[in-house]
RNA sequence: GGAGAUGUGUCCGAGUGGUUUAAGGAGCACGGUUGGAAACCGUGUAUAGGUGUAAGCUUAUCUAGAGUUCGAAUCUCUACAUCUCCGCCA
């Protein structure tokens, strides 16, 4: 969330980032809560620090023996009005910071003012696309004659979206985590982290997810708690509500999981074979890093991700979204999209954010610095990479023209021979 | 799932209703001492909100929430977490 300070004193600036991301906050009603709760306060205080008093002269009187009777009928109704002005400023704390989580990041200057993915920049592409001199099948068709995925059976036992990997379909998907877990661990120098794939409220609330996206997430309704649609969620907050200390910045975390998105909306929109699921696998990188590296970090963080694609050596291309395609949290986005060309466009495969201290203000994640200042740390998160929409392109870009398909010299290893 | 115990600051730990404004210790930081260090001595050592140019004043927070009371770390209830035992189980 934004600093409330911050809101104050550049509300304009606010309510500009709001309509470029295409989000709905009031500022003008959050402010005005802001002062209610400001005035709730100043009460509640007054009438405390009398009752404090009072309740303190009791006390010396009782010890000394002396009486205090006129002390206490003075303190009648006092406990009666501190509780209804303890409940105005509940209220209105609560009325505060319910409107507050619905503001969104402000996005970095650097990005570009656009409505929707088609204002996006297109940074940089990497790799000669493959001039097929067969018809290139699509990565449904490969897979079928090879028997790597099984849609159907996995319709029937749990719904559309939900894909089996079967023989060397599956083998294929575990290898290529287990192939970017160690390439990050090995060049990138990140620390392994395996967290749960469910979590409570708090935690989603910590990262952005809540409460605007609440209807694109699993709910375990009976023990109020969702399944992660990444696993950049329980990992950011790893240190949530802590104040580390500034040697412990920066951290580097990769890690693993299976993902769950309800994909409300998009129903009908790109759901040939794996290129948009309900569950999929994603190695996830994520950092705490000091304010003024943060930058520098998304960069490297793009890197690390493009590194994997290189190494697969998969055409792809570098974005850098748009105000309006930029997540609800993040102030900076670039995509990695990587080349399919039996289906003959570009998928996106990662994600990469700077998020600076949005999430860190959300799920209180701060450090001591130097000076030993309390300060928000700025976290960052990237796809490195996620698994459907790679194995889409390696079957793809690697086909051949009787319908096998070869496997990435990178993941031969993790591949051997049965 | 059942029974019991426990939850205090960076850590250990005292605190069963009122100068607790959380003792004491350790750690850490700074200063003194020293050729340098250890030891020793001194000082400091939470977070958030309000107000103020500032110093300061003030409010909240002893796992969380609710309650009793003029007054709660302390009493009551609920939730959560940890530990022990039993049951079940990969």
């Amino acid at each position: 969330m934004l600093d409330l300070k911050f809101i104050r004193e550049n509300a304009d600036l606010v309510k500009e980032a709001i309509k470029n991301k295409n989000e709905k906050a009031d500022i003008d009603r959050i402010l005005e809560l802001d002062e209610a709760k400001r005035i709730a306060q100043f009460n509640f205080d007054q009438k405390k620090a009398d009752q404090n008093r009072v309740s303190k002269e009791i006390g010396l009187k009782k010890k000394n023996k002396e009486d205090a009777s006129d002390l206490l009928a003075q303190m009648g109704n006092v406990a009666q009005e501190i509780k209804d002005l303890k409940n105005i400023l509940t209220d209105a704390e609560n009325a505060l910071n319910e409107a507050i989580l619905w503001v969104p990041n402000m996005p970095h200057p650097d990005v570009p003012v656009g409505k929707s993915e088609d204002d996006n920049q297109i940074l940089r592409e990497w790799g000669t696309k493959r001039e097929f001199t067969f018809q290139a099948l699509d990565h449904v068709e490969i897979a079928e004659k090879n028997g790597l995925l099984d849609l159907e059976r996995g319709a029937k036992i749990s719904g559309s979206g939900f894909p089996i990997h079967t023989g060397m379909g599956a083998r294929l998907e575990r290898a290529l985590i287990n192939f970017m877990l160690d390439y990050h661990l090995i060049h990138h120098g990140y620390q392994e982290i395996m967290v749960p794939s469910m979590v409570n409220p708090t935690a989603m609330q910590g990262t952005g997810q809540l409460p605007k996206l609440k209807d694109d997430m699993y709910r375990i309704s009976e023990d109020d708690m969702y399944l992660i649609p990444t696993a950049e969620v329980p990992i950011t907050n790893f240190y949530a509500g802590e104040i580390l200390k500034n040697d412990d910045l920066p951290k580097k975390f990769v890690g693993f999981s299976n993902c769950f998105r309800r994909e409300a909306g998009s129903y009908g929109k790109d759901t040939r074979g794996l290129q948009r699921l309900h569950q999929f696998n994603k190695v996830e990188m994520v950092r705490f890093v000091q304010p003024e590296d943060s930058w520098q970090v998304l960069e490297e963080m793009v890197n690390d991700a493009e590194d994997i694609l290189k190494a697969l050596n998969l055409p792809y291309r570098v974005l850098r979204l748009c105000t309006g395609d930029t997540s609800f949290a993040s102030a900076m986005t670039y995509d990695l999209e990587v080349w399919a060309p039996g289906a003959n466009k570009y998928l996106e495969v990662s994600s990469v954010s700077n998020f600076v201290d949005f999430q860190a203000r959300r799920a209180s994640i701060r450090f001591r610095d130097n000076e030993g200042k309390v300060q928000f740390v700025h976290t960052l998160n990237g796809s490195g990479l996620a698994t459907p929409r790679t194995i889409i392109a390696i079957l793809e870009n690697y086909q051949n023209e009787d319908g096998s398909f070869d496997i990435p010299e990178a993941l031969k290893h993790y591949l051997p021979k049965i």
